[in-house]
DNA sequence: ACAACTTCATTCGATTCCGAAGAAAGTCCA
DNA sequence: TGGACTTTCTTCGGAATCGAATGAAGTTGT
């Protein structure tokens, strides 16, 4: 399961605008899709009679004849997602719909190595398809979000920082094979724009999604797509050098990154060096929400050197929204701070129609995006239609 | 002429790839675009028989059978160009095949208004066609590249700082009515950037162009396309924050924009601060190559300032190139000290493969971009094929 | 209540585009 | 020198898509 690109207007695509409500009736979807009306109605015909799109009665006229509503049918078609952060793991199931069942966290420390990982991953997924199983439904893929760069093409981490022995580690193929599922590994921001984009602004074309947590990172969806760049590393704002006293060194080897003043790794730090216990970005949110003045401070400046970056890539890129989301994001004083850099800094052209807010699925955003990946690119794989009641689609070798 | 989109794969998009010499032969043109042989096959057909196209002799093996060698029939078809600077304009007619004929530049204040600049462009576009058509070249249309923010898909201009009474003029309708052609207008880094991707490096995908002349701009290419961003402001570099000890005021209404510190304008000025006459960039080009030691230093650290913020964007955008136009390019300094800002401060990926130059094209990169956005625009609007004999297109009303 | 208009959806020929097959021309290697 | 393989390009059915026409169902205004 490579990342694999989707022509607009595929069967895919139809049934993702069904599902994420950007369109309600063939109408909607001749508007949204630009095709043909002939094709669309095709097309919804050819969902229909696989199962996967049924019709639900008639909505409302808007001057005319009423359209003929379509939901998606939930075949119990699922994904299973696991997103991964430094120290902890997020497992679920995603269905057609977009929602998650069976969503779990536990701690795990994913800087002891790939082996262990794989070991954690293979058992957790195992069990998880099991239980869906059990209730009836179809597993499809899988989908990985890592907290570091990845070679989505590749399926392999690409040397992250302080994560030793993780370099060019193959975990979509090694994982696929214990599996016997096809999977789809991706960068944990990359994972959460594509989560944020579906459930929360499908309409709109170009966002940027920043994942706040231990580390900054942000996923950048761009003509409706997910941008990569021309070497798959696009959306880094973690290595950009802020006006800082503090000249910290960084885990790229240069001196006052983002990464180093407003990080969760970073905030907890200055805590513990002002006496306070703080290791998680757990702990940071506790903090802040009991008023410690210490640590809405040190979200507070956070959220500063962070809006200011934002402020470069706002007045270049132009976005319709900027989410914030990751765990920090979970602290008001942060988005506050982000907003009133970006208004302050930003070209009031850029900036008057700018939506920025928290990531509306919050701390399951991620997850939703993996498996909601996978699905797609499942659909994608196996050509556009699973048979209504045929059999599995043969594993990635 | 609005800027209209150009599907892929369409008679206009292989004329391109042709005119630029990315694709020589029927089977280029295949693995360029990604279309069918078959499909290739016709088109060019069609476009050899409307005589835009020719086959000249054969290529070289590359160990089956030689290609048919395709070059653009120069049928004496241009567009008429304009590339406006603050204080200057330069006008030109630009072929098919991307040549540019009759340039010429010429002082002009852009800042007294509207009325004195249509007039002016009015006349030397006017006597500008005519030679073109005394020397039996037909004209298609009129492309323009304009020093501040444009409503590409309105033809106007929009709020340009420094320039009083401009705001929301409809200048390429208004030239469009006294010309009798249609008239494609844009900014100038957007034009530039199209001019620098289609000439110099139209393989690559993702290109961001900064013009750095009496102010800085910039013009992004992704996915081979001109990319502006939702309200079609992006690319804007200029007012930024960056490092200095002199915070002064910007005409954005902030302080210590990159556009205070780094721009022809701000270097002008710092340079009659210390005494030393110098009013356009052509003065301090001339200044920088005499060796002149306070120009040098000052050009380069505006190379620094912005380099400092291209770095952002860089690690953010992730390009295949960074190509530096406009007049201050022309300076040595200026383009080393950018790279050596870009290679410290991003991240190893995003630099490992960065191309970063100079524009290629010179002083009339931007002409020519403003010109092949024209004829492109022309080639969509009036269907694929203008006929081989057949009449001129009727000028937009 | 009835005509005029709007919106939604399908049917059906025409067109475009693709993909497989094959023809034309050349290279490479035994 | 003579097959085996490559590359280039065209021919030709078949599939996908479009667009115009049509029908179905509602709203609005007089």
């Amino acid at each position: 399961m490579t990342a694999a690109e989707e022509q607009p207007g595929s069967a895919a695509h139809v049934l993702e605008l069904v599902a994420n409500g950007s369109a309600a009736s063939r109408a909607d979807l001749v508007r949204e899709l630009g095709l043909a009306a002939s094709t669309v109605s095709a097309r919804v015909q050819e969902l229909v009679e696989a199962g996967l799109l049924s019709e639900s009665g008639e909505g409302a006229s808007r001057g005319g004849r009423r359209p003929r509503l379509l939901r998606v049918a939930d075949r119990q078609t699922v994904a299973l997602a696991a997103d991964l952060g430094s120290h902890h793991v997020r497992t679920g199931a995603v269905g057609l719909t977009g929602g998650g069942f069976d969503i779990d966290e536990s701690a795990f420390d994913l800087t002891a190595g790939p082996g262990p990982a794989l070991d954690m991953l293979t058992e957790r997924l195992t069990a998880l398809a099991e239980r869906q199983r059990a209730a009836g439904r179809t597993v499809r893929g899988v989908g990985i979000g890592f907290p570091g760069p990845v070679d989505a093409d590749g399926g392999r981490i690409i040397a992250p920082s302080r994560m030793p022995g993780w370099h060019l580690f193959a975990l979509r193929d090694r994982l696929a094979d214990r599996l016997g599922l096809p999977v789809l590994l991706d960068n944990d921001a990359n994972v959460l724009a594509l989560g944020e984009h579906r459930a929360a602004h499908p309409a709109l074309r170009h966002l940027v999604v920043v994942k706040a947590g231990r580390g900054i990172g942000s996923g950048v969806i761009s003509g409706g797509r997910l941008y990569r760049g021309a070497r798959g590393s696009a959306g880094d704002i973690s290595h950009v050098r802020v006006d800082s006293t503090a000249e910290l060194p960084c885990s790229c080897g240069n001196i006052g990154c983002l990464e180093t003043v407003a990080s969760g790794a970073a905030i907890a730090a200055a805590l513990r060096g002002q006496g306070i216990a703080a290791d998680s970005t757990t702990d940071i949110l506790r903090l802040v929400e009991n008023g410690e003045p210490h640590a809405t401070t040190l979200v507070r400046q956070a959220g500063r050197d962070i809006g200011a970056v934002l402020a470069v890539v706002v007045n270049f890129f132009n976005p319709e929204a900027v989410i914030l989301g990751g765990a920090l994001s979970g602290a008001e004083p942060l988005v506050a701070a982000v907003r009133g850099m970006l208004y302050e800094r930003c070209l009031p052209m850029a900036t008057r129609d700018l939506v920025i807010d928290a990531a509306a699925c919050g701390p399951d955003a991620g997850l939703l995006g993996a498996g909601h990946a996978a699905l797609r690119a499942s659909a994608a794989a196996d050509g556009p239609l699973p048979a209504a009641d045929g059999p599995l689609p043969a594993p990635r070798a």
